[in-house]
DNA sequence: TAGATTGTTAATCGATTAACAATC
DNA sequence: TAGATTGTTAATCGATTAACAATC
């Protein structure tokens, strides 16, 4: 049995792939049937050949010369390989401004995204709800963890409480870790983690802004 | 004049700055006087030469053999180089629940960073002020970027209001955008974006846990 | 048919890692 | 001194881009 897609997709691939499901819907609401890899490209700010490469990891839908690609399968294997059917639930840690707002965060809902609870220390908040969904005790993390199933946990708490809250959640039997603390976090090997650091990106942002700035003689 | 540093610095170590400037700081609150990149590197999860390097493009503080790096040194050419002593401000468009985090969030301070305004279309919160920073019609966008000289422009509203809004900002002469609408954005060559998808990171998050889970027949 | 568009192989580019001599 | 640690050059790795034959 040849192996013809390749088992890992990069990670870079990985995060192009909501945005073309995203505009892929967007052109079949316009009414198109098909799509040429150069025009999503064009609207994209992509290369063309990248976009082949994307599309071909995830959909069988074979390209179409003059033609380009039949929108409705490129949809659908795109929505599948995202996992948009069968949903992903995840908890969050931490219901300060951040916390509150990924629970109250539309946009997840058109990939099967959805995160189903908030923990926090704070006895103000807990038992009450935000967008829905609960706020239960920090305390009680890792045994709802295991409880709801849940295998995806979100870090908004401060930093100092970060490595904690995380333990709590790999105790829970959490398999991904989605941290906003702006701390390294020590973790098994058999968890996956993204680390999204806003400040640092802010700060790389001005200062990427500066180095330009000074380039010009600004 | 030879040039030693290399005119720009990979946007990937950029991104890294800010968590060693962190981490430095605390070593240093820890009492530590010195830091050997070998260290640095296994605390933050990286390699100690990725690490070497990193410092090197940024500050003249030679490492010692034996003692590693001054922390003094290191810190202060850290926070020159990542700009926290002549601030940076910036204004957000959008002010839901996202932007609403970002005008509370209190991380950036460290980085000499600050939102000063917001802008939003519901009069139910023009006028309003969040973390103590007012909230202006978003029909004054471009004046107001004018007259506060700000550059940097945070847009944190709705997919189909973030093309109008970017132009706004570009037109108010913004020179760098910060985008957390998931939808590509137009602007000229002289500005310069960063696109943060929280969608697309989570959906790419869930990805890769299922990839993970069948690759180990889970 | 002619030409737009695909899919694939090879070249390029950039970042990370390995190797190692220099040095306190 | 001996050995930890640096700084630098070369090798590796991975992703993007270029080139081009295949095809509808």
């Amino acid at each position: 049995m040849p192996n013809t897609k390749p088992l890992s997709i990069s990670r870079q691939s990985l995060q192009r792939m909501p945005l073309y499901l995203e505009h892929l819907k967007k052109l079949r609401a316009d009414g198109s049937s098909h799509v040429s890899a150069a025009f999503l490209a064009a609207e994209l700010g992509l290369h063309p050949v990248q976009v082949r490469k994307d599309l071909a990891a995830v959909s069988k839908v074979d390209g179409n010369p003059r033609v380009g690609f039949a929108l409705e399968g490129l949809i659908e294997d795109m929505a599948e390989f995202l996992g948009c059917k069968n949903a992903h639930e995840a908890v969050v840690a931490g219901v300060g401004n951040l916390g509150r707002a990924l629970l109250s965060y539309k946009n997840f809902d058109r990939y099967g995204l959805s995160i189903i609870a908030g923990f926090d220390s704070d006895p103000a908040i807990i038992g009450t709800t935000v967008h829905d969904k609960e706020i239960f005790n920090v305390s009680r993390l890792s045994e709802l963890c295991g409880r709801f199933a849940v295998h995806i946990g979100i870090i908004t708490a401060p930093a100092q409480f970060a490595q904690d809250i995380c333990d709590a959640m790999v105790l829970g039997g959490i398999k991904a870790i989605w941290n906003f603390a702006p701390v390294h976090l020590n973790i098994p090997d058999d968890v996956i983690i993204t680390n999204e650091n806003l400040a640092a990106s802010f700060a790389a942002l001005s200062s990427r802004l500066r180095q330009r700035g000074e380039g010009l003689g600004v």
